[in-house]
DNA sequence: ATGCTCGTTCAGTATTGACTGAACAAACTG
DNA sequence: CAGTTTGTTCAGTCAATACTGAACGAGCAT
């Protein structure tokens, strides 16, 4: 017979599935796929890492770790920290990494949008149909930033 | 001097920048460059294209047209019409293309949002940690999707 | 100093996925 | 019928980019 309800997996298993579904998850949104196994793996265990450590964890090189920790401390979903007696570099979640992500998204989104918007002001002036096609797809970008800053907003992941 | 203000270019100029720029920006949603320069044809002209035509225009292989215009009419933000007389393939715009891009987003995190729930739910009860903090991301997702199902329903991009 | 322990940088490799051209099949045309 | 126009499929090539190992540099420890 085979399991048909979610049992719950060993612990390291349950660990190394959560870590491999970020990876892939956030390899989605562009990130290297290490990038979101070393999310995966702060957000999971809570703790905090050092370098060598995490490296050793997720069987990755120094040099991926040491690029990826620091691009997502640098989008700051993780954060940097030091530990007394140690030289070492040593990682945690950062504070609210939810409202980072949306900040990431947003940032993303302001981004097209002002690409579309100065592509609509390029149009010549005897193609009216093309500008007004483009300037709606402008303001649906427009639209839906606002969306994600009110969302950021209530949310409290501001 | 150089040119400040943002001037009209020539009309095809105007267009292929338009078209460029639209590949780029579909890739950053992980479509094929080419899909986006369709997209950004279609939207641009308004009118309906032929396959060879599109070929032609974009310079680019009908075998790519091809799988590209099917893909974009998968999700809907295209639409395959045909032409009486000609035995062609012919291509449009879809209806409320807009909605429909809403609509592959929130199917994407539709899917991300199942998967982390998953993953919650194989985590060892002894290790409560770990599960809240896994089930907070996933309640983000959770969150995020409402807020574009909300979106949809309020602007009509249903 | 000399040797370690770190993190970073960089050149090279590997992997992934987009794009192409050629071969094909189906449907038309004469 | 043979020959054309059309769309699709597929094997191969190309390009982008993630990842690695090695070399390096800076700071510690002895």
């Amino acid at each position: 017979m085979s399991q048909v309800a979610s049992v719950p997996l060993s612990p390291t298993d349950a660990a190394e599935q959560f870590i491999e579904q970020m990876g892939l998850l956030l390899q989605n949104d562009r990130l290297p796929r290490i990038a979101g196994r070393i999310w995966g793996l702060l957000l999971y265990e809570g703790t905090v890492f050092g370098l060598q450590e995490m490296a050793d964890r997720l069987q990755v090189s120094r040099a991926s770790i040491s690029t990826n920790a620091r691009l997502l401390a640098e989008y700051g979903l993780i954060r940097r920290v030091g530990k007394p007696g140690s030289r070492q570099d040593y990682y945690e979640l950062g504070t609210n990494p939810f409202g980072r992500m949306l900040h990431v998204l947003e940032e993303r989104l302001e981004h097209s949008a002002s690409a579309v918007t100065e592509s609509a002001a390029l149009i010549p002036a005897d193609n009216p149909g093309a500008r007004a096609r483009v300037e709606e797809l402008s303001e649906f970008y427009a639209r839906t930033l606002v969306l994600i800053r009110q969302h950021m907003a209530e949310t409290g992941h501001k």
